[in-house]
DNA sequence: GTCTATAAGCCGATAGAC
DNA sequence: GTCTATCGGCTTATAGAC
């Protein structure tokens, strides 16, 4: 591994996505995120314009493992196409019920900054789930369903539904009920039935 | 009618619902409240506590308004069971196509204050999510489906996902996909077939 | 690139007069 | 019950030295 050390900006967007994961995007501050990285408030704005920058940095970079994650629980399923989906949401009751789980961070912000339409990190949290989306709207095309944009999108409901209810009531079993419900949407879509 | 004016602890409630609902509950302040509400911050801090006392009464007052639309729009649809609960949301999806709305007021407040897990106004949107999954389980009891309870849960995750996936991608279809799914898995659990 | 120091203002909440 | 005035602290962001 040639990359031992993180850059300086590594640094601090890890200990940015920690503190806003855990604590919310409004409840922390610049000083807060420097100290945790081991640095004056000074040095991180020698590396991010603004906070607002700061926050997309932290959503650009829980993009691409959080799909990795979600693909790897998927295709480390065997069964049929709804039990590799209801895996998904096995899994994430799996994770939702450690105590430092709070909910989907993507989602979280987007509440947060509701009042801010155009907001950088809304669009990388859209973008984020229109991702996941195709990669399912794909997924179950190839297994030769008609309507599979549809119930992709359907998927994603639930998903950010189980995101929610969870996060509300503090109980992961609903992540199981949406599982259930996924897996049902996915067989009555099955072709040849 | 023998109220006619508001009292000054709902005159305080209502510019506080207003402000907290379209900017946020950590975005706003008790300054910009106490001035909607054409009184000073000393005044308000006669009738309540604290901002989170605050925060508790917006929630707590729309509570009672929000059941009671949803139990409406499903009374006023004919058809089977699976088309009266579709109807309640399409009847949400074209609410989310004005412009004011920003989502659902408990579960965005419950994203802001997820650091604050025993938080009032968490307790109170959780309570208000459970009355209303009780209704609609009670709803398919007696419609004779077996596992309503079960039911019940997977059409709150698919309301409290559309509120998500709707504010998020500002694209209110997603609602009526949401009540294309509520309906086929109320089709598909109802009995006799 | 990293530091000390500070600007300029907003925050929730309170003192005390009337 | 409502007011004026203010407290002490925290906020994002910046000036300027090294």
């Amino acid at each position: 591994m040639a990359k031992a050390q993180k850059s300086t900006r590594e640094t601090i967007v890890a200990a940015a996505a920690k503190l806003f994961y855990a604590e919310g995007i409004r409840a922390v501050s610049v000083d807060a995120v420097a100290e945790a990285a081991g640095m004056t408030k000074r040095t991180l704005y020698y590396h991010f314009e603004s906070k607002d920058d700061l926050i997309a940095a932290y959503l650009e970079g829980r993009d691409q493992p959080n799909l990795a994650l979600f693909r790897k629980w998927f295709e480390a399923t065997d069964g049929d196409l709804a039990a590799k989906v209801e895996a998904i949401f096995v899994n994430l009751a799996r994770v939702a019920r450690h105590p430092s789980w709070k909910g989907c961070g993507f989602l979280r912000t987007t509440a947060e900054l509701a009042n801010m339409p155009g907001h950088p990190a809304i669009r990388i949290g859209a973008a984020h789930k229109k991702k996941f989306e195709a990669w399912l709207a794909q997924v179950f095309a190839e297994a030769g369903i008609d309507e599979a944009g549809e119930l992709a999108r359907q998927m994603l409901l639930l998903l950010d539904g189980s995101f929610a209810v969870v996060l509300l009531h503090r109980d992961a079993s609903y992540m199981e009920s949406a599982g259930k419900a996924a897996a049902m949407l996915v067989r009555a879509a099955m072709p040849g039935r």
